[in-house]
DNA sequence: ACTACGTCCTGCTTGC
DNA sequence: TGCAAGCAGGACGTAG
């Protein structure tokens, strides 16, 4: 699944291929990827054809594309969708959703299996969307805020894995970098946010950027020219996942077996001995 | 105000 | 062999 460094890998293909160009013709072709609009698909291809994409931005993992309109296109990949630029012609793929005819031998293509992401017009322009002004910074922004991260974790009675997930704490972090970011601090995701010391929550937010600029590293160097690819295949998550999905491999650091538990309707992993579960446990 | 959890989706994997 | 349950999870709506 796509997490904020493939965002951003996206991002960057859409400056170099769809920036400066126009939309011809859009075909909606299943209504839920698009649902997020009110106004309905055929508004949404209304919106936006004959408009011109003037930059490519991002927040989190939410994408937009500010149109010479004053709208935007604003987009969210969810688990399993694909932002994709390919030559026209080219054959549908199986869960092609929204095409996007540009004015160049090429169209943008939104594909997504499961549908959990999407398209919208928002009305709110160049500036950030107001659908998503909650949506805080991610911690490769500069203008992430690292002061007031630490105090706003240590104000939460909830588990660091959980505040770690809340996009409105910091955005761009989801289960498996969680997991990651975690076994590097040495935390396990129950510790309560206000059982931490400020040094505890420098050391996880040290670990979600060296989780996130790793797999930047690698995956900035994946895609070709006309292809802008996004899926859960990045090598880096066969080559460098210390915890997400090792459940009986030996950790890293001190061998023992990493321990899966159930979390939230999906999984957390981590180390027994080197991420100790909270002395005092809440459940 | 803050916290926690169910829900949406499809397709691959697992188990009977 | 075939079918059904299990599993994956980001973000939102709602309940507590």
């Amino acid at each position: 699944m796509p997490e904020l460094p493939e965002v951003e890998v996206v991002r960057r293909g859409l400056v170099t291929h769809v920036v400066g160009r126009t939309f011809t013709r859009v075909d909606v072709l299943h209504p839920r990827p698009v649902r997020r609009h009110l106004a309905g698909p055929d508004d949404f291809a209304a919106a936006i054809t004959g408009r011109t994409v003037l930059a490519a931005c991002r927040r989190g993992k939410y994408l937009w594309l500010p149109l010479d309109s004053g709208e935007a296109i604003l987009g969210h990949l969810g688990m399993s969708g694909q932002l994709l630029v390919q030559p026209v012609g080219a054959v549908d793929e199986r869960h092609l959703r929204v095409r996007m005819v540009l004015d160049a031998p090429y169209e943008l293509r939104f594909v997504d299996q499961r549908m959990f992401g999407g398209l919208a017009v928002s009305r709110s322009g160049g500036a950030l969307p107001h659908e998503i002004v909650h949506i805080a910074c991610d911690p490769l922004d500069p203008d992430f805020d690292d002061a007031v991260f630490v105090v706003r974790v240590r104000a939460k009675v909830s588990g660091i894995k959980r505040i770690l997930l809340d996009q409105t704490v910091v955005s761009g972090v989801g289960n498996i970098y969680a997991d990651e970011a975690l076994w590097l601090a040495h935390l396990h995701g129950d510790r309560p946010g206000n059982r931490l010391t400020r040094s505890q929550v420098h050391e996880v937010l040290d670990g979600v950027r060296q989780v996130m600029t790793s797999a930047l590293d690698q995956g900035g160097t994946s895609f070709d020219a006309l292809y802008v690819n996004v899926n859960g295949e990045s090598g880096y998550f066969d080559r460098s996942l210390e915890a997400y999905g090792r459940a009986g491999k030996p950790c890293a650091r001190c061998s023992t077996p990493i321990v899966r538990v159930a979390f939230m309707n999906r999984s957390s992993f981590f180390c027994p001995r080197c991420q100790s579960r909270p002395r005092l446990r809440s459940r």
